[in-house]
DNA sequence: TTTCGATGGTGAGGCAGTTCACACAGCCGC
DNA sequence: GCGGCTGTGTGAACTGCCTCACCATCGAAA
């Protein structure tokens, strides 16, 4: 079985108002709150590459992603990017500008097709501001945000490039087992994932593909060897 | 006039009730509450150097500085050192482990002599509860920390020694004008801030200051030309 | 079918910054 | 006024990663 990119339509997993239920943003609304929100909702789909937002850009609403994969990155004056954080299936994002009203300050864009549910800021601060226990949501997803962009900014400072790569390959593979643990992702973006050269990352799986720990694919990378890789992660360096 | 570290107590520019009344987390709070609010209130004396608390702390409270300045960094395995955060008087700090209620992250040490508030989790959870309006205010706090850890990502991913230092160092100094553009830190509190080695650090700063953009002294960085630090922060390379 | 952009692969050379090994000054406590 | 600690200053050697300059392959569009 190989790393399809599924270039098609995304399928739909889940709908609108099935993604509000089960997020657990608004898991504990009443049905007839949730209804009334879904009324908000626009539905967007985009293709893969497809600019969601961009830097700059007001910040206009929430985004939540029913199908598909968002990444948020920034790019440097001299064409490098490097990426804050991705997102898939169930995942919201945009809360930033969303809640504080000020211009985005990275750019979305989509990693694959994507099905995307937007709400407007205008419609969703006055809902905000009569629902104190979505708040408190709120406040729990912003705090999960800045204990990941803390570790980002530890793991930029203090581990070289395997002990990233290791990390960051074993995270896109979380929550598969066996043969199934595989992500469909380019090489360049995991080098703009753990901030290195597309080269530095390329030679770096070459290494680990000859030792038969990970399998190389265009446009995916599987791993075989996640207890190798663990060790790697957790070591800080490659101990062979 | 030299740049003292004030190793004798802290002036107490202000008390409790002031901080509470001109901070804008409850500037807008009746007066009875903010008195309420007071009596939750513990202030704590540390001297430089102190731990005020650290990684993996249960986080029981929220912390204010009323007097003196402290950094929030995490360390490595290896000793390394990487400054996350800075606070100074009038700032508040330990929200995140405040609202979720998860360890701490980081640990917090005094930059110089502190004197701060503390509010136990217990007393203040109930507290936000019932102030939807205080949670607007925490909400825009993890935003603009958010944004500003963000940029650390940028910068660390982005820039060089030369710019991270002056960009840095305009930081630390900012506010002051003139004569009185200078910062009481050590130079190896500066490396850890930029994510650098103390011995690059004190390579460029050594540099600078016999070009005469900045006045070295110790325990302390007078900058004398903002313009030049400036060009090389906005430039990103030393045009010298 | 041909072309072209995006992806992956690879080596040579360079350099920014680290590491290490000192030396020396102020400051504090005793 | 004597240690010892902290803060600073400095050079030599090393190195991880980047940059550059390619080439090969694939897939999609023309």
């Amino acid at each position: 079985m190989s790393i399809s990119r599924a270039k098609q339509a995304p399928q739909r997993t889940r709908d609108k108002l099935s993604l509000l239920r089960s997020h657990p943003l608004f898991r504990d609304l009443p049905g007839p709150v949730i209804e009334h929100l879904g009324s908000y909702m626009r539905t967007r789909r985009v293709a893969r590459g497809t600019t969601i937002f961009s830097k700059g850009d007001p910040g206009t609403g929430l985004m939540g992603v029913l199908a598909g994969a968002v990444k948020v990155s920034v790019a440097s004056a001299d064409g490098k990017d490097i990426v804050l954080n991705t997102f898939r299936e169930g995942d919201i994002f945009g809360e930033i500008a969303l809640l504080d009203g000020r211009p985005r300050t990275a750019d979305a864009i989509a990693m694959a097709d994507c099905e995307l549910i937007v709400i407007e800021r205008r419609d969703f601060v006055p809902f905000l501001g009569s629902h104190p226990d979505v708040m408190l949501k709120f406040i729990e997803i912003l705090c999960s945000r800045l204990r990941h962009t803390s570790e980002q900014v530890q793991d930029i400072t203090f581990l070289n490039l395997p002990t990233r790569l290791a990390k960051t390959l074993l995270q896109l593979t979380a929550g598969e087992e066996g043969a199934r643990r595989k992500a469909a992702i380019t090489q360049r973006e995991i080098s703009q994932m753990i901030g290195m050269s597309r080269e530095s990352t390329n030679k770096q799986l070459r290494a680990w593909a000859k030792r038969g720990w990970i399998r190389l694919e265009r446009g995916g990378v599987g791993v075989t060897a996640p207890d190798k890789l663990a060790a790697i992660a957790a070591e800080g360096f490659d101990a062979s």
